[in-house]
RNA sequence: GCCAAUGUAGCUCAGCGGUAGAGCAGCCGAUUCGUAAUCGGCAGGUCGUCGGUUCGAUUCCGACCAUUGGCUCCA
C-alpha cells in the first residue's frame, strides 16, 4: 500500500481499507470487489444511512447496502421524491408552464414513502396522479444516474435567484453558513432534474425497482405555518416488493373497516346531523349504554380514590372566564358570547372555573386537602372546521374531569396517583400502544398563549419532570403545547387510520388558583394558595368511545357491549322459552334482546354477528327440554346444551369482572 | 381557518342536459326452519342548499353548507 494522505474505511468485519482522500461510498464498494460495486445501492456510514456519492470520512465504519438490505428503501423513497418533482415539472412544461412556475419546497422521506411540497401554476387533482406516476415510471426506466455535487453558499443562492425559488432560498439562508450545500442531479442540467438536497440517494433512477404509488394531493402550508403560502403536497408510498406494497394497501383497507365513524354508524352508536351542527354528535341508544357504562366505571374508581362529585351549569357570565383567564387566552376556541340584559354569557369550554368556585364556596383547611372534585362535565369548544373528525374531535364533549387541590408537598403523590389511575384504566382496556408527552410552554407565547409567569412555568415544569423521572415514567417533551395555565402530561394514542390523539391528560395549574384567590388555612394559621391538578384520564366520552370502537374493532368486551345477549328462537314455538331465558338474564342485569322476527335462524345469526353482539343464544327443542342454552360467542368457544342457570352466572361474573375476554364456560 | 375531492332512498352505490335506478334495510303476506342472508309483493328520493345558463338542469356554471384527506416525520 502506498503512503501519503489517505482515507481509511473500516468494514463491518473489521478490515481496514486505504483509499484516496475524498473517496466515496462507491470507491469503497469498488475496492471490495467489482461484483459489489455493481450491486451497491447505498451505504451505512458510522450507523447513519448515506449513499455511494458521498465522501467517506476518514476512519469511518462503512457498510455497503445492496438489494438484500432493508435500509435501501429509504434511499429509494428519497430518490422517488426527486423523480416525482421532475415528473411534475415535465407535466407542467407540457402544459406550457416554464420551469420557473414550478417552485419546489421540500421533499422528504416519510414513514412508508415520501412527499414533495410544491408551488405550482395550477392545482393538481386526483386525476393528475396516474399521469405523474406514468412519467415517473418512464424516468425510472431511463435510468438517469444521480450525481452529487457541492456548491459554496453564494453559488447555491445564485442558483435559486434566477429563476427565483423563495423556498429554496429560505432553506439555504436558514442553514449554518459553514454547512456544505450538496445538490443531486439526475440526467442533464437541461432535460433532467437538479435539487438542493442533503441526500442520501440511490446511484441512479433505474435503481428504483421498488413498487411505488402516488396516494394523494393535499394542501400544506409552507413550514406548517398558516400565515405562509399554501403549497401542494403529493404523497407517495414505496416498498421493496409488490407484496409489501399490497400488504400496505391491504392494511389501509382494513384500517378503514375499523374506523369508528363507519363502526359508529353500523353499530348504531352515534350520528351526526346537519341540522344539529358540525362536531355535535348525537348518542343513539346503543352508544348511550356505552357512555353509561364508562361513567359508572369512572365513578366507581373515583369514589375509591377519594374524589367527591360535583355538578356545574353549562354556561356562566363573562366575569367567571375573565377571572379564570379563558378570556382572552382561550377565546377563539370558545363559542361566541350571548348577551342578555347587557350581561355576556359564555358556554363553558372547561369545567375548572366552576370547580374553583365550589372550592371557594367556604374557607378551606389544610385538613381537607387534597380536595378532589370530579364531574362528567359537558363542554363546548369551537374547534376549527377542518379539524373536526367523527367522535375524535368534536365541538360538544363530556369530560371525565376532576380538579385536585393540594399543597405543594402533596403534589408529587397526587400527580403519581393520577398517572397510576391512567395505567389502571389502560390495563382494563388493554391499551398498550401509547406514549406520554410532557407539554411545555414557549417563551414567545408568554402573555399571548400562556399566562405570563416565567418563573412559575419553569418551577412547575421542573416539578412535573422530576416526578416523572424519579418514578421512571417514560415520556417525550414537547415545547409550546402546554395549556395556557400550566404544563401538562398527555397520553397520546393513534386512531385506526393512524392519526394521533390525546387521550388522557393531566395538567398542573399554578395560575388559576391565584387568579381566583383560592386559599386554605395551613397548620400554622397562615393562608396559602393551593396547587390545582386538572386531570381527565378517560378523556371525553366522545373520544374514548371513538377510540374504543377502533381499538376493539367494534367487538366490545361484554361489560361494555350495548347488547350483551341476543336470543334466536329457532321456531315460534320456542318463543315462550326464549322469554323465560331473557327474563333470567335481564334479572341479572344482562342486556338481552329476543329476535322474534319471522326470519330464518341463519339470517338472525348473521344479523347478530354483524351487530357484534358478544353472545348469540340459540334456542330450539333440545334446549327447551333440557332447561339449557346453546350459544355462539365472539368471546369464547361456542357451546351447546349449557345449563341456563350456569350460563347466566357465567355471564354475570364476566361482566362484573369487566373482563376483556371471557374464560370458556365450564361444561359437563 | 386554508388547499383539494366528494355530496343521488335509512345504508352501499349506478345514472348524467329531456321530469330518477339497483341491492340491502323498512312495511305487508307466505314460510317455522338447527349455527353468517327464505320467498313474493308494497312503499320510499324538492338528486346537499340557494342562485345562474338553457325551451328544459340531478346532470353545465357560481356561491354557500356539510363530509373526507391533508396543513414540517424540515434541503
Amino acid at each position: 500500500m502506498p503512503h501519503g494522505a489517505r482515507t481509511q474505511a473500516i468494514l463491518p468485519d473489521g478490515t481496514r481499507l486505504d483509499l484516496a482522500p475524498g473517496a466515496t461510498g462507491a470507491d469503497v464498494a469498488a475496492a471490495i470487489g467489482p461484483g459489489l460495486a455493481k450491486a451497491a445501492l447505498g451505504t451505512v456510514v458510522d450507523g447513519r444511512l448515506s449513499d455511494l456519492a458521498t465522501p467517506v470520512p476518514d476512519g469511518a465504519t462503512v457498510r455497503i447496502l445492496t438489494k438484500r438490505d432493508e435500509e435501501w428503501i429509504e434511499l429509494a423513497r428519497h430518490t422517488l421524491a426527486h423523480v416525482m418533482a421532475q415528473a411534475v415539472r415535465e407535466a407542467m412544461a407540457d402544459e406550457g408552464y416554464g420551469p420557473e412556475r414550478v417552485r419546489l419546497a421540500i421533499g422528504p422521506v416519510i414513514e412508508h414513502g415520501f412527499y414533495y411540497d410544491m408551488d405550482l401554476p395550477r392545482p393538481l387533482g386526483p386525476d393528475d396522479l396516474p399521469k405523474i406516476e406514468e412519467r415517473m415510471r418512464r424516468i425510472v426506466k431511463e435510468d438517469l444516474p444521480l450525481e452529487r455535487f457541492v456548491l459554496p453558499r453564494d453559488a447555491a443562492l445564485a442558483r435559486y435567484r434566477d429563476p427565483e425559488d423563495p423556498y429554496k432560498l429560505e432553506l439555504i439562508e436558514d442553514l449554518p453558513t459553514d454547512a456544505p450545500l450538496s445538490f443531486y442531479r439526475q440526467g442533464d442540467e437541461g432535460t433532467g432534474f437538479t435539487d438542493l438536497c442533503r441526500g442520501p440517494h440511490l446511484p441512479s433512477t433505474g435503481a428504483v425497482p421498488a413498487r411505488f404509488k402516488l396516494m394523494s394531493v393535499a394542501g400544506a402550508y409552507w413550514r406548517g405555518d398558516e400565515s405562509r403560502p399554501m403549497l401542494q403536497r403529493v404523497y407517495g408510498v414505496a416498498f421493496r416488493t409488490q407484496e409489501e406494497l399490497d400488504l400496505h394497501l391491504w392494511r389501509l383497507e382494513e384500517a378503514k373497516k375499523r374506523d369508528h365513524r363507519k363502526l359508529g354508524q353500523e353499530l348504531e352508536i352515534f350520528t351526526l346531523d346537519d341540522d344539529v351542527g358540525p362536531g355535535l354528535p348525537l348518542w343513539m341508544p346503543r352508544g348511550t349504554v356505552m357512555v353509561d357504562e364508562i361513567e359508572a366505571l369512572a365513578k366507581e374508581m373515583e369514589t375509591k380514590a377519594g374524589y367527591k362529585r360535583v355538578r356545574s351549569p353549562h354556561l356562566s357570565k363573562e366575569d367567571l372566564f375573565l377571572k379564570s383567564g379563558h378570556l382572552p387566552y382561550y377565546e377563539e376556541d370558545m363559542y361566541p358570547a350571548m348577551e342578555l340584559d347587557h350581561v355576556r354569557y359564555f358556554v363553558k369550554p372547561m369545567n375548572c372555573p366552576f370547580h374553583h368556585k365550589i372550592y371557594d364556596a367556604r374557607p378551606r383547611s389544610y385538613r381537607e386537602l387534597p380536595l378532589r372534585l370530579a364531574e362528567y362535565g359537558t363542554c363546548y369548544r369551537y374547534e376549527d372546521s377542518g379539524a373536526l373528525m367523527g367522535l375524535m374531535r368534536v365541538r360538544s364533549m363530556q369530560m371525565n374531569d376532576a380538579h385536585i387541590y393540594c399543597t405543594e408537598e402533596q403534589f408529587a403523590s397526587e400527580f403519581l396517583a393520577v398517572i397510576h389511575l391512567y395505567l389502571e384504566y389502560f390495563r382494563l382496556f388493554g391499551i398498550d400502544e401509547y406514549f406520554m408527552r410532557l407539554s411545555l410552554h414557549a417563551k414567545e407565547g408568554l402573555g399571548k398563549k400562556y399566562v405570563d409567569e416565567p418563573e412559575l412555568w419553569l418551577r412547575t415544569e421542573e416539578m412535573v419532570r422530576r416526578v416523572l423521572t424519579e418514578h421512571e415514567v417514560p415520556f417525550v417533551e414537547a415545547e409550546d403545547e402546554a395549556a395556557f395555565y400550566g404544563p401538562k402530561i398527555d397520553v397520546q394514542i393513534k386512531s385506526a387510520i393512524g392519526r394521533e390523539f390525546t387521550l388522557a391528560t393531566n395538567q398542573v395549574d399554578f395560575a388559576q388558583p391565584r387568579r381566583f384567590g383560592l386559599t386554605y388555612v395551613a397548620e400554622d394559621g397562615e393562608r396559602r394558595t393551593p396547587l390545582c391538578l386538572h386531570r381527565a384520564p378517560l378523556s371525553t366520552h366522545e373520544r374514548l368511545i371513538g377510540f374504543l370502537l377502533e381499538h376493539f374493532a367494534g367487538d366490545m368486551p361484554l361489560w361494555l357491549a350495548p347488547e350483551q345477549v341476543r336470543i334466536v328462537p329457532i321456531a315460534d314455538r320456542h318463543l315462550t322459552y326464549a322469554e323465560r331465558v331473557r327474563d333470567e338474564l335481564s334479572a341479572r342485569g344482562l342486556r338481552t334482546e329476543i329476535d322474534a322476527r319471522s326470519e330464518r335462524m341463519n339470517g338472525k345469526i348473521r344479523d347478530a354477528e354483524l351487530l357484534k353482539v358478544p353472545y348469540t343464544v340459540i334456542l330450539g327443542d333440545k334446549e327447551q327440554e333440557g332447561e339449557a342454552v346453546s350459544f355462539r360467542s365472539r368471546q369464547e368457544p361456542d357451546a351447546n346444551g349449557v345449563a341456563l342457570a350456569g350460563f347466566v352466572e357465567h355471564l354475570a361474573e364476566a361482566r362484573d369482572a369487566r373482563a376483556r375476554q371471557v374464560a370458556p364456560i365450564a361444561t359437563g
